[in-house]
DNA sequence: CCTACCGATCGGTAGG
DNA sequence: CCTACCGATCGGTAGG
């Protein structure tokens, strides 16, 4: 995803040290003086390479939702998966999207609110447009006997994205645990809870 | 918590302008020209109530720690409990003294990266004790038999607190659920999880 | 709480 | 990718 220009090679390095930096110090702390001295550049240097500061944040957060909605329709697919497993796999998608690039998950979650009109507005419907096709698993879930219908819908939706969109901030990739089974782990955490099942 | 001044009220209200205005455009896009043009004043005049932008985010952080230490605190001082009793009465305190701050806490979450040291480890250092008591009630629990020998407890801790820390973002103070008809629905599905039990 | 102001830094452009 | 530069804005101070 992203833009494919005779340049790309060079742009997507401006973007993945942007991007460090960004998730380091947020975005407006980040100034584009900071992004050339990482790259060894001056920063009107970067004006060859993007358009703009917000280009660049445009780029993260719209390449990570692309990237979101792609492994949530793989998962719709297969439409005959008992609910509860549709959510499992939604949830391992979700975790196995973000641990390839945790950076730039860094970055969409904290820093897309930065984005101006209307693109943020475009972020936005699409996140909520994501947030719901996952709440529609859990309704199934509920409709089907599978998850308890005393759950308040909103809560665990929130709840579980919560759990997901945090991640990056403290998932060490050199740490035992893989994403896959990371991603296993936190579905059985939300779908079984932590208690045992005498 | 906060400190006593003669102009402490006016202080006060500086500081709830400021948390409005952090929570919404962020700590560093927030200027203090857009400080003072919210409380009526000149920029230069806020310098008569404190001392500098980053004062009000240390009061802001610190306050919020101060209150999430005392709840907690409470619980702790009932000793004889279940560890999941326990867990789930620090839960619902966490949640209460959010709701009695929703527009601090989602600055203590989101904003407390921007303070400069020594705040800043002094703020990490006691969020990780803060921290390491839940996750100590989480290997109470597996201790006793309670939770499932299982659970990474990393993982458990760090869903736990995502979930909690998040519900700045998106609880509605106007909707039906009371916090803590709230805290005790999140604390249900960390605990039990979204499954009927048959 | 105000007027008047300061030095520093910001994102970005012109022109090569 | 560089030099040279721009207008705007920043947090904060002096002095009242």
């Amino acid at each position: 995803m992203g833009e494919v220009l005779s340049s790309s090679s060079r742009k997507e390095q401006v973007i993945r040290v942007a991007a460090e930096l960004f998730r380091e110090k947020g975005y407006v702390a980040s100034s584009m003086r900071d992004l050339a001295q990482k790259l060894g550049i001056e920063a009107a240097s970067l004006y060859s390479h993007i358009k703009s500061k917000e280009e660049i944040l445009h780029i993260l957060c719209f390449d990570m939702a692309a990237d979101f909605m792609a492994s949530l329709e793989e998962v719709e697919k297969q439409q005959d998966l008992p609910a509860s497993e549709k959510l499992r796999k939604g949830i391992i998608g979700h975790i196995q999207v973000m641990a390839q690039d945790l950076t730039a998950s860094a970055v969409f979650m904290n820093e897309h609110r930065h984005l101006s009109q209307p693109s943020l507005r475009d972020f936005l419907l699409m996140r909520i447009r994501y947030i719901n096709r996952f709440k529609g698993m859990i309704e199934e879930g509920v409709a089907t006997g599978e998850f308890k219908k005393s759950i308040d819908k909103k809560l665990a939706v929130m709840t579980l994205f919560s759990s997901l969109n945090w991640m990056p901030m403290w998932y060490d990739p050199k740490a035992a645990i893989e994403p896959v089974e990371l991603g296993f782990q936190l579905a059985d955490m939300l779908i079984n809870g932590l208690k045992q099942n005498k």
